[in-house]
DNA sequence: ATGGATATTGACTGCGAATGCAAACGGGGC
DNA sequence: GCCCCGTTTGCATTCGCAGTCAATATCCAT
């Protein structure tokens, strides 16, 4: 198009409502009036004034804006590098999600668990309207957060405040059962990090529901969420055990294991030892590996993340309120195919 | 700790710079200069201040400081759903680098490449002191953001703006390179999506390479970057050729490509076909795919490029130089071993 | 003790837009 | 023709902080 016409040509200077209300000819109110939903103001101005507005280039400022009107239209996502490995996606979701809800995404990414309070002078400096957070975060921070009226959800994780979580105990117990129908009788565990809850959870879910079928789940193993480190984990185990299956915490390390098992220990998957995951990344699915595992509702748990602090940030209230989502058992060749 | 005490306790009304000047007994002036860097403030104030600012919890807002400064201290980061996919980490590496840097990354997901006008709008109502873009931007948004003074830095492609990109080329050269030295002599090549241009140039390299060879890179299919995508592409090759080595534009379709040898089409890697990739993505080193390829420098790119908008915004300056990084060609077993 | 240079401090204004309030406008009923 | 009421519009103020300018305090040399 016409590269220059009287867009903004001119110095580099910001161009304020009250430029446009000149050029139209109105009052600088008008000008916020035509940008502002459900203002008082007639049809007629507010075309004649976007028109002046597309002329000269204008956006309303936001950082203004929220000056006066205290919503920023920022929705603060903590995550931790896990949070992008585990699940590429999560991120672009949420990041789409928060856009169609008309904000946008501050993304605080923490070096290591453990060091959200680091972010919170950000999180208020910023203005966060809400915060989406993919990872731990300390009971101080969260006290914090609702000191000052800043709604907090948890992403997949569960603590003193709003919370959307996969139901990990379900998924555990679904993968499970049918684990033991096909035959599991010793199975192993190979968890996450001591400290993620999530891991926790899961062991629990798969500890319990194999007890219900009167079966131990021995021996436990605890390793670092990659696939790396669910190599060295199957080592480890078959160094002292022979389990008929290997249930993993996540499917990174229950890739790692398909692979120590096959090139490192000379053992067949599925034949000689099932392995199983959690998270059905787009790996699992290869068929390399054919993985089966428990697929997380990825989609549903960001579109209800984002509309939980979107509520909370609207009715202006804080919950404690968790909302589970159901996950799904994916049945695929690293495990019997059942008779 | 003491969960209350004078930290914000009444009504959530924000603490102001007044509020603690009220509190230390000293003016609002000295307040802000007690929070910014070589402001001309005594030692002695300082402390007081700040004590006085701790026990009420107070933060400076950066959306007043933004409106007086003309620095928001965010910088737009604008990526596809690609980004995340075919590597993980580039974002959270971002978000670090720009963190490290003072400031704060602000997310723009685009749906679909070719969306980049979508985020002007935003781009300019948050007032975003620079932007990075991994995705394709059209050149009237560049023009625009150039108009508004917005320093744009292009992640991993070029175009009309500041540039910090792999040598795609040098790369593709050192692999072929290497390929043709360990025997390949009918190559063929899995490109990306047509409107990709790192794919364009990947090819590109690549033919080049094998030119100077005296080779002949035939046949050039085009796929979707995906790993089923690489898979299919395969079955299309091998319907109507018998190439030795097949090149792919990205590891994603190389681990496709692999799988569909070994799974659909009952070829061993690497003793009846060849596979390389690009970009070395973790996956390429598991053992069961061991894939030959060549490893984007990404902690360097990404520290270029948040050092690159860096100094633009602060030199408040726009170039269109470009800055080259050099790829690592990474060999393993899916290619012959060197005699 | 005094002048002058230097280091601190406070009062005040403005960044760009939203909003309560009052004025202006327009239409209908009498 | 007049008054009342509902719709638009403009005026003035406000959000929280940075930076300018003038005022004050401090210290050294004379």
């Amino acid at each position: 198009m016409t590269a220059g016409k009287g867009a903004g040509m001119r110095g580099g200077a910001r161009v304020t409502s009250y430029d446009v209300a000149r050029l139209a000819g109105v009052s600088q109110s008008a000008v916020s009036r035509a940008f502002s939903e459900g203002a008082s103001i007639s049809q007629e101005m507010r075309t004649r004034i976007r028109r002046a507005a597309i002329e000269l280039g204008y956006a309303p400022s936001n950082i203004a804006r929220a000056l006066i009107t205290k919503r920023s239209r920022l929705i603060g996502v903590v995550v931790t590098r896990n949070t992008a490995r585990n699940n590429p996606d999560i991120l672009f979701h949420l990041g789409q999600r928060i856009q169609d809800a008309g904000s946008r995404m501050l993304v605080f990414t923490l070096p290591s668990d453990n060091a959200s309070d680091t972010i919170l002078p950000d999180l208020l400096a910023y203005h966060v309207d809400g915060v989406i957070a993919a990872t731990s975060i300390s009971e101080e921070a969260l006290a914090a957060c609702a000191r000052h009226r800043i709604p907090v959800v948890l992403y997949n994780r569960q603590g003193p405040a709003a919370a959307v979580a996969c139901d990990h105990a379900a998924g555990m117990r679904a993968l499970i059962d049918h684990l033991v129908r096909v035959g599991t009788r010793t199975p192993a565990f190979v968890a996450g990090p001591l400290e993620a809850p999530v891991s926790e959870q899961r062991m629990r879910g798969a500890r319990d529901a194999f007890a219900s079928h009167g079966i131990v789940l021995l021996p436990q193993v605890h390793s670092d969420y990659s696939h790396e480190g669910g190599r060295q984990a199957a080592a480890r185990i078959f160094a002292t055990n022979r389990p008929d299956t290997i249930v993993c915490a996540n499917d990174s390390m229950a890739l790692g294991v398909m692979d120590a098992c096959r090139h490192d220990l000379g053992l067949r998957v599925p034949d000689d030892v099932a392995v199983a995951g959690f998270d059905d990344i787009a790996q699992a699915g290869w068929p390399s590996y054919a993985l089966t595992t428990v697929a997380q509702p990825i989609e549903a748990l960001t579109e209800a993340a984002v509309r939980f602090v979107v509520e909370l940030v609207e009715g202006n209230t804080i919950t404690q309120d968790t909302r589970l989502m159901q996950p799904r058992l994916i049945m695929r060749g690293s495990t019997p195919k059942p008779a």
